[in-house]
DNA sequence: AACACGGGGCA
DNA sequence: TGCCCAGTGTT
């Protein structure tokens, strides 16, 4: 883009052209340009928060199935909305969701970014997002895709948010904030994407610095990331695959979802000290041990050995709980344990 | 400004 | 295996 104010009319025309003929059909762009359906679009928005589209949408379609209405969503408790995220990640999301749906059944839908920024869940990129799109206010959205699309276009490796926001903001056409703002999502997502973009379908190519420099997939530079941390766990397996002894997770991570009782293995200790610390704890006995499974999530990377007893609290209900992967693939033991002993029989 | 927060897709 | 995904809230 060069900087040239010249050029953003041409680039910003290439770019509505580009998008009118090849934006995405996607289930959330009811309605008109600039008028579509607020919870449709809120919903979605939310749902795409660190979430690919293909993913999202999925989602999207289970979730207005489930609440086809922001009442709906208002009256409904939230383990059953939570029951509906699960397995999508980032539950803080649905609860902030839920949260919000109450507040906006007392005080009605918001109109403008300001209205929208003001509930909890929506930031910066949702609430540009909702009022550009569907309140037809001239507000950029500053995700991502932006980030990367307007790296590339001025040739920036460096990319800070408020650099990325300033150009987001030029490059804006008042008279279609919904259209320009889908167009540089799409843009990003199916032509300028991380790895191999298809520079030789985009629209801009030829005002775009990254492609002029020969190295387009080099901008912006990769981010460094936080260290991944190990760590060990145990939990105990009370009942069965069907019906089991579930705790409600507190805290941030995993919070609201259930799961089996579950203590860490912290610092030197033995891990059959952390076994004896939750066996007393729940007033169970352990029987055995049904085995141990890893999982990953981003920041962590989580192994839990699980064991089998008896005793303690009453069971509940699996199927009917939201329970995060982790616990999927603890109780998944127990299925495997019941095959193995099947076939020794 | 730096972290924490899920889970999966893809090279 | 590593990077990234229509980010937000907390410290």
């Amino acid at each position: 883009m060069k900087g040239a104010a010249s050029t953003l009319p041409a680039v910003r025309a290439a770019l509505l052209a580009w998008f009118d003929r090849e934006g995405r059909d996607l289930p959330w762009r009811v309605g008109p340009e600039g008028g579509r359906d607020p919870y449709r679009v809120w919903v979605s928005e939310v749902l795409l928060q660190q979430t690919q589209v293909a993913r999202g949408r999925v989602y999207f379609e289970r979730f207005l199935e489930a609440f086809p209405t922001v009442q709906a969503l208002a009256d409904t408790p939230i383990e059953a909305v939570l029951k509906a995220w699960e397995g999508c990640g980032y539950y803080a999301r649905a609860r902030n969701l839920h949260r919000a749906a109450g507040v906006i059944v007392r005080g009605g839908m918001p109109t403008t970014y300001d209205g929208w920024r003001a509930l909890p869940g929506v930031g910066p990129y949702t609430a540009a997002a909702v009022a550009s799109l569907a309140c037809g206010e001239a507000r950029a959205v500053n995700d991502g895709n932006v980030r990367r699309v307007l790296a590339r276009l001025c040739g920036e490796r460096q990319p800070s948010a408020a650099w990325v926001q300033a150009r987001a903001d030029d490059l804006l056409d008042p008279a279609r904030p919904g259209a320009c703002n889908e167009a540089v999502m799409d843009l990003g997502a199916t032509v300028c994407t991380p790895k191999a973009p298809k520079c030789g379908a985009c629209p801009v190519s030829a005002w775009c610095a990254a492609l002029g420099s020969g190295e387009p997939a080099a901008f912006p530079a990769p981010k460094v990331r936080a260290a991944v941390r190990e760590v060990r766990a145990v939990a105990l397996l009370l009942g069965d695959a069907r019906e089991a002894v579930l705790e409600r997770r507190e805290g941030t991570l995993l919070g609201g979802l259930m799961g089996l009782p579950t203590e860490e293995v912290v610092g030197g200790e033995a891990e059959r000290d952390a076994l004896a610390r939750l066996a007393t704890r729940l007033g169970a006995a352990v029987t055995g041990e049904l085995g141990t499974v890893t999982h990953g999530m981003t920041h962590r990377r989580v192994s839990l050995t699980v064991y089998a007893g008896t005793g303690g609290p009453p069971r509940t209900w699996v199927e009917g709980a939201a329970l995060a992967r982790l616990d999927h693939k603890a109780l998944a033991l127990w299925d495997a344990r019941q095959a193995s002993l099947f076939a020794h029989a």
